[in-house]
RNA sequence: CGCGGGAUGGAGCAGUCGGUAGCUCGUCGGGCUCAUAACCCGAAGGCCGUAGGUUCAAGUCCUACUCCCGCAA
C-alpha cells in the first residue's frame, strides 16, 4: 500500500522501521516542526525527523497539518492509507477522509481504556498489571475510532514507563503490520469502542511530578515508576531538588513519619516512611548531577537515619 | 547570548583566611563466624577537567576552554 506516516516521538520508530522493511511504500513522513530544545536554545529535530533524514524519506513539517496548504500537499501524495503514531497534532475530518483505507492509529493502551496523551504513564500510575496496544481507525474524536486489532502485555510490579514503552513500541509495530495486511485483504472486522468503558489518560502536569510523602507507599511507588525515566518525579532534600527514578516497595501497612529516613542500605538504597507503608529509593538524581544509586547519594550528603525529606505538599 | 549547579583516588562527597589533600563506600590482604551483603585489623589507589596567569607557595584567587547535569521550553 502507499503509506503516508505521521509521527514525532521515539514510539513511532519501530513502526517506521517495520514499514520501511515491508512491501508497503513509504511515500512521505509528516512530523512536528523543529522547536527550541535543550539547554541552549537550539532547534531540535524530532526522532522521527532524524530517522527520515537517515533513510532519505521525503519529510513534511507543517505548523498545523489541518491548514489547507498542508492538506493539499498531503493529498497530492495519493496515499492509500495514513498511519499516525505519536504524532502530536489532531487530524481533522478533511484529512481523515482523504484515503481509501482511512487513517490508522497505534495507541498505547487497550482501548477504550486510557484514551489520550499519556496512556502508559497513567496505566502504571494506577497500578495496572496489564496493558497493550490498539490499532484503530481514526475518527474525529480523541482515540475514539473503531478498533481493528489489539495486543496485550503484562506490566511487572517494578517496571517503569521507559521499559513498558520500549516493549510496547515493538508490539505496536507488529500489530500495525498485521492490521495493514488484514486491511489490504479486506479481512478486518472493526469493533466499536464500548462507551461505558472509556477512561482517559490526560497530559501529565507539573504537579504529577512532585512526591508528597503523605501519600501511601504503593501510590508513591507507582507514581515514581509511572514517571520514569520521563518526566521523572522529585522530592526535596534540604532545599535541593532530587529526582527519583526507581523505587522498591518494602512495606505497605505500617505507619511511619512521612518522608523520614528509616534505613540506609548499600543494596536497596534509602528506606523512606509514609503514613501507610515504606519504600526503598534506589535510583535518584540531585539537581545538577547525574543519576546515581540512592546509597551513594546518602553517603555524599551524610544522610542519617531519622532525618526527613522536605514536605512539598501539593493537593 | 533563556536561568542555574558541577568537574578532587573505582563511586558519592569534604577541603575554612592560598601553605603539596581528607571522609563514607568499594577494592585487595588478614581476622572473627556454621555463615554473611554484618563486624574487627591492615593495605593499595589522587598529574585535584584542560591551558594559561597572579604568588615564595594554588584544589583553594584570575582568565579562556572542554565536558556533565538540573530548570525552563
Amino acid at each position: 500500500m502507499r503509506v503516508v506516516f505521521m509521527g514525532s516521538a521515539d514510539f513511532s520508530l519501530p513502526c517506521l522501521d517495520a514499514l520501511y522493511h515491508s512491501e508497503h511504500e513509504l511515500l512521505a513522513i509528516v512530523t512536528q516542526p523543529d522547536k527550541p530544545k535543550g539547554r541552549g536554545k537550539n532547534l531540535g529535530y524530532t526522532p522521527v525527523k532524524e530517522w527520515a533524514i537517515k533513510q532519505h524519506i521525503p519529510l513534511l513539517q507543517p505548523l498545523k497539518v489541518n491548514d489547507p496548504q498542508s492538506v493539499a500537499e498531503i493529498a497530492a501524495l495519493h496515499a492509500d492509507v495514513f498511519i499516525v503514531v505519536a504524532f502530536g497534532q489532531i487530524l481533522k475530518q478533511n484529512l481523515l477522509q482523504l484515503t481509501k483505507f482511512g487513517c490508522l492509529n497505534v495507541h498505547g493502551s487497550l482501548l477504550p481504556a486510557y484514551r489520550g496523551a499519556a496512556p502508559i504513564h497513567w496505566a502504571i500510575r494506577n497500578g495496572e498489571t496489564e496493558t497493550g496496544v490498539s490499532i484503530m481507525q481514526m475518527d474525529a474524536g480523541m482515540d475514539s475510532g473503531p478498533i481493528l486489532l489489539q495486543k496485550s502485555m503484562m506490566i511487572g510490579e517494578n517496571e517503569t514507563v521507559g521499559e513498558v514503552h520500549d516493549c510496547m513500541a515493538t508490539l505496536g509495530a507488529q500489530a500495525l503490520m498485521e492490521a495493514l495486511t488484514l486491511l489490504e485483504k479486506g479481512k478486518v472486522k472493526e469493533q466499536k469502542q464500548e462507551q461505558s468503558l472509556v477512561t482517559f489518560a490526560p497530559l501529565l502536569k507539573k504537579e504529577h511530578e512532585a512526591i508528597c510523602w503523605q501519600k501511601d507507599a504503593v501510590f508513591l511507588h507507582n507514581q515514581i515508576r509511572g514517571m520514569s525515566p520521563w518526566p521523572g518525579t522529585y522530592t526535596v532534600w534540604q532545599g535541593e531538588r532530587i529526582k527519583l527514578y526507581r523505587s522498591l516497595l518494602a512495606d505497605t501497612e505500617k505507619s511511619y513519619m512521612p518522608g523520614q529516613i528509616l534505613k540506609i542500605d548499600n543494596q536497596n538504597g534509602i528506606l523512606v516512611g509514609t503514613p501507610k507503608g515504606a519504600l526503598w529509593l534506589k535510583e535518584v538524581q540531585p539537581a545538577g548531577k547525574k543519576k546515581m544509586h540512592a546509597a551513594e547519594f546518602a553517603r555524599g550528603k551524610r544522610i542519617q537515619i531519622g532525618m526527613q525529606f522536605d514536605d512539598i505538599s501539593i493537593a
